[in-house]
RNA sequence: GCGGACGUAGCUCAGUUGGUAGAGCAUCACCUUGCCAAGGUGAGGGUCGCCAGUUCGAAUCUGGUCGUCCGCUCCA
């Protein structure tokens, strides 16, 4: 049966998350604090599946983009050169009579309030820095000032020439990186759909000026295509093109996936055509050439720069709104994550039938021959009936199971999840087996 | 941050006019069963978000604080 896209399946899902330990609110025996989450035993797996998704799409199966881990800490030289000081930093003002809030430089009339249209009732402006800040080594001094960075493309385009030097790429070609960004968000929220801790996976591909359009619209399809692969349905994905005056400051072109949230269409990620504004601005604020000298045609230019930045977060969120399913058997329901098999946190559980001794060893030997290749689950607590619902729960997608005719066939059950399907396998076939049902 | 609503076991909720906490499900152990949330017997788990105040006495009243949700705003 399939489940209405509204608040009640946003609440179902936080809640198995909750439940099944994908996900905790960050120190919660202390009162929790705002914004943060903890990724459990179930969650962490879940998130570093839908991470390896995107790098074994982005760097794993290209021959023209090659991977980065860059540093949080910075110093404030870097969001200098990229505008981010300048930028990230909003005056806010909020009116006294219809508490909204509204940006000030963005006001035409800095004293009258937009939304009541009563003069005089702002409070002082504010400066909401979104960066946050902190301090290198021991004094708390002006001179160790540094920053968590905003976004983890800056440490792209600081390494350029490194790259380019070291890896024998020329452009068009790109530099991938998966990391933490810390931006203080006014308001978070939406379980972990916006928090002031996230994690990126974003990459910057350097092209030819005169490529750009042409790589735009290339990564706006191949990115449009990966959420699709991964068990996004086409009717809750779009892509939708920025408006000029939603432009972010480094960018003259930019469209944004997005997903039909419960809440509504929201972006899961932006693909930004940022022209050579980094690259510049970097090379100028640092006195480095950042640019490239093309030997065949024997030109030297700076080259343009297209970024598919995605949170890691929000996809996981999609992925498992869109897996969530409902579904009646034998009056009870059946709660099932139809999660794509590359996602899903177990590949395989083995459940013995029984916990009867002679059934215990040969399920734990294949436990362990199994968790060799992939993350496995082992669970030989109560009824059968109630460990396929556990792992249905989870997203497994299948489920070998140990019986008493094991002992005499040297033969398991392969369990599908979507299907509920069992097929009988012989114990030496299984890894085979499974290796063909999980590529 | 401002305005509004809310905060009792892992989950969903009871808790009467203030008298010092309960149920179902879940978890764990044992018995039984043996392929789709079976049955039985037990067990663990809550200073009622936290801190003060009023009171002989507060989960129940008051204040503050933390957190959650919605709106304003921001964005991957």
């Amino acid at each position: 049966m399939p489940v209405p896209n509204d608040q009640m399946l946003m609440d179902k899902v936080v809640n198995l998350t909750k439940r099944r330990g994908f996900v905790f609110p960050s120190v919660e025996i202390y009162g929790g604090f705002r914004s943060t989450y903890d990724y459990g035993p179930i969650g962490v797996l879940l998130l570093r599946n839908v991470k390896e998704a995107w790098w074994r799409t982005m760097v794993q199966q290209r021959h023209d983009v090659v991977g980065l881990d860059a540093a949080i800490l910075s110093p404030p030289q870097v969001w200098q050169a990229s505008g981010h000081l300048a930028n990230f930093t909003d005056p806010l003002v909020e009116c006294r009579e219809c508490n909204t809030r509204h940006r000030l430089d963005k006001l035409d009339d800095p004293d009258t309030c937009p939304a009541c249209g009563k003069t005089g009732t702002f409070t002082e402006a504010r400066e909401f820095n979104l960066m946050f800040k902190t301090h290198a080594g021991p004094v708390a001094d002006g001179g160790a000032e540094c920053y968590l960075r905003p976004e983890t493309a800056q440490g792209m385009f600081v390494n350029f020439a490194n790259v380019l030097n070291t890896s024998r790429k020329r452009p068009p070609f790109g530099i991938a990186q998966i990391g933490k960004s810390f931006r203080n968000e006014i308001t978070p929220g939406n379980f972990v759909f916006r928090t002031r801790e996230f994690e990126q996976m974003e990459m910057e591909f350097f092209v030819p000026p005169d490529e750009a359009q042409q790589w735009y619209e290339y990564w706006c399809a191949q990115r449009f295509a990966w959420y699709l692969e991964l068990g996004i349905p086409e009717d809750r994905l779009r892509l939708r093109p920025h408006d000029d005056d939603e432009l972010s400051h480094y960018s003259s072109g930019t469209s944004d996936v997005e997903y039909l949230f419960p809440w509504g269409w929201d972006e899961l990620e932006g693909i930004a055509n940022r022209g050579d504004y980094d690259l510049t601005q970097h090379a100028t604020a640092s006195g480095e050439k950042l640019d490239f000298f093309d030997q065949a045609t024997n030109e030297r230019y700076v080259p343009h720069v297209i970024e598919p930045a995605a949170g890691a977060t929000r996809p996981m969120m999609a992925f498992l709104l869109a897996a969530y399913d409902e579904e009646e058997v034998n009056g009870e329901t059946r709660t099932v994550l139809r999660l794509h098999h590359r996602l899903a946190p177990y590949k395989v559980a083995v459940l013995p039938l029984s916990k009867k001794a002679e059934l215990v060893p040969t399920a734990q030997a294949l436990f362990e021959e199994l968790s060799g290749q992939w993350m496995c689950d082992y669970d030989e607590t109560q009824a059968i009936g109630r460990r396929y619902r556990r792992q249905d729960e989870l997203g497994t997608p299948y489920c070998v199971t140990v019986d008493f005719d094991t002992l005499e066939d040297q033969a398991v059950t392969v369990r599908d999840r979507d299907t509920m399907e069992q097929v009988r396998v012989p114990i030496a076939e299984v890894s085979a087996h499974l290796r063909a049902l999980l590529s």
